[in-house]
DNA sequence: TAGATTGTTAATCGATTAACAATC
DNA sequence: TAGATTGTTAATCGATTAACAATC
């Protein structure tokens, strides 16, 4: 029974990405067939719960024996929408952006990096990897000749929401923010995924805490 | 009425640490007094939910006025454990975890980085910032005469599984897992939080999505 | 006092899990 | 057929929200 998307609950496309995670590792090793019990396991998860999140993706298993790995992994990869290439954009070039330029990650998930941003004259014109890092300003131009579809933020707190106007009315739906502040989107349209690296570390460490006592 | 930590929601923890990087920022500016309704807004909450949330923590704000951002900040430190410092080591000095190690947000919410492993022979002896780079078969021996509470790990798939056993036997409590692969802790003691980056981007893909058909 | 906001209850909503018929 | 595993239901569990008495 596929899901319309907008039923999936967002639980479940978090677990989805991780399961991607795993079984394009096992595809990689040669593994063909999955059951929900191994990969709950490989999770920590309950295999009921795999299988209830598997069967929003309308792809089914065999009975008795189990899921096809690479049927898995289209179906996933269609369903989060990386069954395609996305234009992504850095907008920050300090040392975290510095930092998630160079992560191979992005690209093995279909996220191709085409252009670097960032407001100090020093760096402007010069490059980061095979990016050349163009002014804040030409953002808006870049985007007339570009099709770009997501934007990584990494500037500071103070200029995260001016930048993040710039980005909108560039015509860009998605960003992710690094920035170590919450932003507002000017429109309602415009999507905002929170990371913040310095915040999973304090919840490691809240789980911690007992055992340090 | 203070809740014991264990019985704290983990969503309310995670939106802690959120309601502590606002409210750093606002006692920057010189803001004293906050109230639910206005921490809500800046973080698109609802605000009772803000408002249980705090209840957790003890302290209480004052009717018809709000709450006092310097008691909320320390408070919320008290529960996170970032009240104190926290000494941190690197494991695995590639692209991304150079990139860690120059990150100021950790530092900044009392993440100390201690000490740097990799193993490579090549880097190993070599510097990244003020830390030197160990050999990872050395991790246990440093740990007796540093204190270490947090691993952070950034090795590729690979190696992952085994340099947990590593961290593990060391005796460090926590990891934060950078590698893109589930790994298991030998013990059930070990707290292992996930990151990944490339699946922040496809969650983000995800909600993007339906404009893009 | 009048106005505002907290702290908390009860109702709602959503997510997880156990269990098992369906079926490979 | 016998054994195994899926797909799905119903029960459980946990988290969110509306509402309002308490009170500054």
């Amino acid at each position: 029974m596929t899901k319309p998307r907008q039923q999936i609950p967002k639980a479940t496309v978090t677990r989805l990405a991780f399961y991607l995670r795993e079984l394009q590792q096992m595809h990689r090793s040669g593994l063909e067939n999955i059951q929900s019990k191994a990969i709950a396991e490989r999770l920590g998860l309950n295999d009921s719960q795999v299988r209830r999140d598997i069967s929003c993706l309308g792809t089914v298993g065999q009975r008795g024996v189990g899921y096809k790995v690479a049927e898995l992994i289209e179906s996933i990869q269609r369903i989060l929408g990386t069954d395609r290439t996305w234009n992504v954009i850095l907008v920050g070039v300090g040392n975290l952006g510095r930092a998630l330029s160079g992560y191979r990650g992005f690209e093995q998930q279909g996220f191709h990096l085409v252009g670097a941003f960032d407001s100090d004259p020093k760096k402007i014109g010069t490059s980061i990897g095979s990016l050349k890092i163009h002014r804040i300003d030409d953002l808006s131009g870049f985007c007339l000749s570009h099709e770009v579809d997501l934007a990584i933020l990494a500037v500071p707190a103070d200029s995260a929401q001016g930048v993040v106007r710039e980005i909108e009315s560039a015509g860009i739906p998605g960003i992710l923010n690094f920035a170590p502040i919450a932003v507002q989107p000017s429109s309602k349209e415009t999507i905002i995924q929170e990371v913040d690296l310095a915040i999973e570390l304090q919840r490691l460490a809240f789980c911690v805490v007992p055992k340090a006592l």
